[in-house]
DNA sequence: TTCGGTAGTGTTATCGCTAACATTCTCACT
DNA sequence: AGTGAGAATGTTAGCGATAACACTACCGAA
């Protein structure tokens, strides 16, 4: 409100000068000091309310050497799993008293890398998170000493960085797992990009049960998680219906394309054949059928980076490198039925 | 790479020492200050590689009272309309040389709101990017006098801050419109939470349409945005599918959630009921059938509110209180066609 | 009474940088 | 050679906070 320091924003000075006290006391008052008089710490506290004082928490941060700000790296931030994970790392963040400074990359290579995690820490930020769910960004995180606290999230375990990830392959051995149980002599997969971990290790959860059970293993469809990708494989599937019962898709928006691939091709599901997708996507009930699929808690992903990287920063624990595995859910819907139901 | 500093990261005062000139050259060179020799600029630069100096952001901050970030504050993140301004609004800020720290509420009140403000100037952020779809959340805005250049994003135009926005009854105009050409007698319509501006344009723009052709006005349906709720207002349409023959959902999510209603009671789209959506998210083309939509260019809002943020910043342009509006586009489907086809 | 401990407060130095001013160096032109 | 303008560089003084230490008052124990 009232501002006697004649324009320029107050300083701690000015509310110094204002409660009778020193600038120290103040900054005693602002911190929860013990060894401060009731009595001063109300005077303080008022004549901060009554010039509207707020710190500056940037020569603050220049001293005390951290700034209760976390970095996130990401890239692709509008895909649900990246939106999701984010989130959840911001809000686990702020539950911790952290804020967070966020760089959505738009190409994966080293150089962007590189120069994300630099900006970040000429900002100051007290530890980083990377959303690395591509093999290239997990790499270019490896050849990286940044020299402050880093974790990766959903990114591959090399051993120099921390990683919390959901359990992409039991993720998928639990969808695998529901079909064959369901009787369907095997399954097919369509995956999704190459250089996605995820991608990689829901291919191997679903290889692994197919091999156990010793079933044929078919070949990977491609996809790239668009719906597009899903709807062109789909269209090559329901070319060969009669050879098929049952499709582990490596996402939920890749298995509305299958769905509309077979609505089109007159495949019927689950009654031809099967479907099930990884994600739980919010759409997901509501397909036609409404669609079995894997559910990835990222909310648990965002605390569990969190607790990892403030373990570091403020524990100091320098060569905690763990892996975090986050377990997925089975959500079963009717996309998925014994064969020839 | 190397340090001779002795642990700790190397100070400007470093590289001085080591390129053999004051910490004021080295700092002229890093600012791109023209007034270097160009070989005193060379063994200053070898002099940050060798020793892998980075500048500390915090300390120029503090001195030249800007820190080239700009702060946003948002709500629910994950929905794919505020996910996608983020990202644009993010992106923008990038291409402007800017960066950006997230703050995404939990809840939309006056007092998180406030907090989150408040907390953004502490950071010493340059300017604010408020994205506030909510009627309480631009109305929080409203009571607040940060001090520092701000903008709305979805917000409704109150006078006293600047906002960017997409044409929300326009869209729901060529919603309407495209209908009525199609030679349906009047349209539906699915709503958006009451407290969304977005929903009550929506509404505007679909009533003003009926109007103006003198149509008769239904009313409207009550939704949330969930899929779930489209789902129960589409069962509800579908037992009075004999009097409705065309449907506007105020967005894609709801649509869906309709589509599966009428698929699970019989109701075939479009050719008893069409129906049209509103956001286009990736998902709709593949929809069954592919959903008519109503798209936002997302990149362009947070441009444009990107632009009008940095001319209060760097114009300093006072009192720029304008309203940019970015135009929709409609995007004919499958899920629309003329009335008995 | 004297002393040490501690609560409450003030003083000074410092974080790492840039702004402002001071100084030196260069070179064209008298 | 002498001069002055301007380029190149150095020196000093902050930015606004906290840390470290110094100081005063007051207490109870010796």
């Amino acid at each position: 409100m009232g501002s006697s320091t004649g324009g320029r924003p107050p300083v701690m000075a000015d509310v110094a000068k204002a409660a009778g006290v020193s600038h120290q006391t103040v900054s005693r008052v602002l911190n929860d000091h013990p060894n401060v008089r009731a009595e001063t710490r109300t005077r303080v506290l008022e004549a901060i309310d009554r010039l509207g004082y707020r710190r500056n928490m940037v020569a603050r941060a220049l001293v005390t050497r951290h700034s209760r700000t976390l970095g996130v790296v990401s890239f692709d931030t509008i895909l649900y799993g990246p939106a999701s994970t984010v989130y959840g790392i911001e809000q686990a963040a702020r539950d911790a008293g952290y804020f967070v400074s966020i760089v959505s990359l738009r190409t994966i290579d080293r150089a962007g890398m590189r120069d994300a995690v630099n900006y970040l820490i000429e900002q100051g930020v007290d530890g980083i998170v990377v959303v690395a769910p591509q093999r290239s960004a997990a790499s270019a995180l490896e050849d990286l000493s940044p020299g402050i606290p880093i974790v990766a999230v959903e990114g591959g375990h090399t051993g120099r960085v921390p990683v919390v990830c959901v359990d992409q392959a039991e993720g998928a051995r639990l969808a695998t797992a529901h079909l064959l149980e369901l009787g369907h002599e095997t399954v097919w997969h369509i995956g999704g990009p190459q250089d996605w971990l995820e991608a990689e290790g829901r291919i191997e959860g679903w290889r692994d049960v197919l091999t156990a059970a010793g079933r044929k293993i078919p070949d990977v469809l491609p996809g790239d998680w668009s719906p597009r990708s899903g709807y062109t494989a789909g269209k090559h599937l329901a070319g060969m219906a009669d050879q098929i019962s049952a499709v582990f898709v490596a996402n939920d928006q890749m298995a509305l394309g299958v769905l509309r691939a077979f609505t089109e091709e007159g495949v019927r599901v689950p009654d031809q054949i099967s479907i099930v997708g990884f994600d739980d996507i919010p759409e997901s009930e509501f397909f036609s059928p409404p669609l079995t699929t894997v559910r990835q808690d990222f909310g648990a992903v965002g605390r569990h980076s969190i607790d990892v990287l403030l373990g570091q920063i403020e524990e100091g624990a320098a060569e905690v490198l763990e892996r975090f595995v986050v377990p997925p859910d089975l959500v079963v819907r009717g996309s998925s039925a014994p064969p020839g139901a």
